[in-house]
DNA sequence: ACAAAAGTGTTACCCTTACACCCATGT
DNA sequence: ACATGGGTGTAAGGGTAACACTTTTGT
């Protein structure tokens, strides 16, 4: 078979296989050394940056796909992810060395532990997966920093009505540090007192019985989420006001 | 040419114009005699409704897609329609007797004046188009009552902080008509002072200098939404709590 | 006269903030 | 002793809701 015999073939069964012009970027968002960092892969023989991102299978539900994509690129799997925008302008993939034509894509956030990401594996049209802080973000191919600052601003949105922190941190954690995670996220200072008393009316923490020992001063509470509850405050949220 | 050579022209002629297997749907509410209606279109020689929708040509941008469809099968033009979800389950064009495959749909609603529609002019797939109350929805082909739940539960959510009504009601309106509308939306009663001063707290209404003459009793003020202010609500919203 | 609409005063209540105070417990 | 964390009391302030009262103005 010739090379462009077997190109063709290829090309027609990725045809079949895959939803032409229909993919799937990935946001996800972790919480270390008190700032939020995105996953991102760097694309081979270049200084920049992408999310992780894929096509979709013709046979697959989106979600599904979404999280498929996300293990095939970057090694991680089993976790939630949040389809939050569609991004479809004719122009967006025009800020890019290959011709991959026009291309929708399906954006997806999530927001996960740090530590899931043990091991840099990384696929063939990459040469480096990390976290990178969303303060500096590297140069990006094509919408990516737009995908970016779109998931950033619907996670800044939903915690004023819904719980965060799940998958962010780590199973355990304390007071401080849960704190610590809104304030990042929210880029303010918040009063403690009455940090601690929203949260607990949120009545989503369950206090575990011992206390994270070895630091410098008092050995802190440790707390983790009820799951049942955070998942129906996910679901419902936390207020309404009509 | 044979019919089997012409219908494998138009395919692939099709196959260039548009993007296989990306459709959009689209949930445009109205508002009457004090109830919301949905805009739908009845299926030829059948008895099930559906959404206007259809698919995405590959050279143009989603968002003007989702304005060239909703013109083209409801005579329907110059409204604004928001994005709220991509529906991608394999399975969701199995209850639909034309084959057409696997096909995900981007979802779009729009609140828009009831008389907008005029002449109920359908195209080729249809032999009716026409508002249908939300409360006694007909059969609906697909997954599109799905589609239209996930809507309405879309604005349900959002009138808690964004503005509600332009569109939906006529240029000019009065505070009770205002009341009725929210009234609705949210499926209960307002106590009427509250509701007037929470509503001129938010800075959106520009009061009339005429009433509306001939009814009744006492002619009630007129309103009318300041645009500028209006937009500015739209996109920042009226409250974040943190 | 009557009914609807408009605007405002009042009160009670809840929620949120900021601040403070006291206690506990590590080094 | 000192620093951090935990928990709660309190007072100020803002927002909301329900209710009532008054005034306006159509038929």
């Amino acid at each position: 078979m010739s090379f462009v015999e077997n190109r063709k073939l290829q090309s027609e069964i990725l045809k079949k296989e895959y939803i032409a012009r229909v993919s799937i970027d990935c946001v996800i968002f972790g919480f270390h050394d008190a700032s939020i960092k995105v996953l991102l892969l760097k694309f081979k023989d270049s200084e920049s940056w992408m999310l992780p991102g894929g096509y979709m299978k013709a046979t697959e539900n989106i979600d599904v796909a979404a999280e498929r994509i996300l293990y095939e690129r970057t090694d991680v799997k089993n976790i939630f992810l949040n389809q939050f925008k569609v991004f479809g302008e004719t122009d967006r993939t025009k800020n890019f060395s290959l011709d991959i034509g026009r291309v929708i894509s399906i954006g997806y956030y999530a927001l996960v532990d740090y530590t899931i990401v043990n091991h840099p594996i990384v696929d063939n049209f990459s040469d480096d997966c990390k976290w990178i802080d969303i303060e500096n973000p590297p140069p990006l191919l094509m919408d990516h920093l737009n995908i970016l600052n779109s998931a950033l601003a619907t996670i800044r949105q939903q915690i004023n009505f819904k719980p965060i922190g799940l998958n962010l941190l780590p199973e355990s954690f304390t007071m401080p540090e849960l704190q610590c995670l809104y304030e990042i996220i929210l880029n303010k200072k918040i009063n403690r007192g009455s940090f601690y008393r929203k949260m607990m009316k949120y009545n989503i923490l369950d206090k575990l019985p011992e206390t994270r020992k070895g630091g410098a001063h008092k050995a802190p509470n440790l707390y983790k989420f009820n799951r049942e509850r955070y998942y129906e405050a996910l679901e419902y949220g936390f207020k309404e006001v009509w």
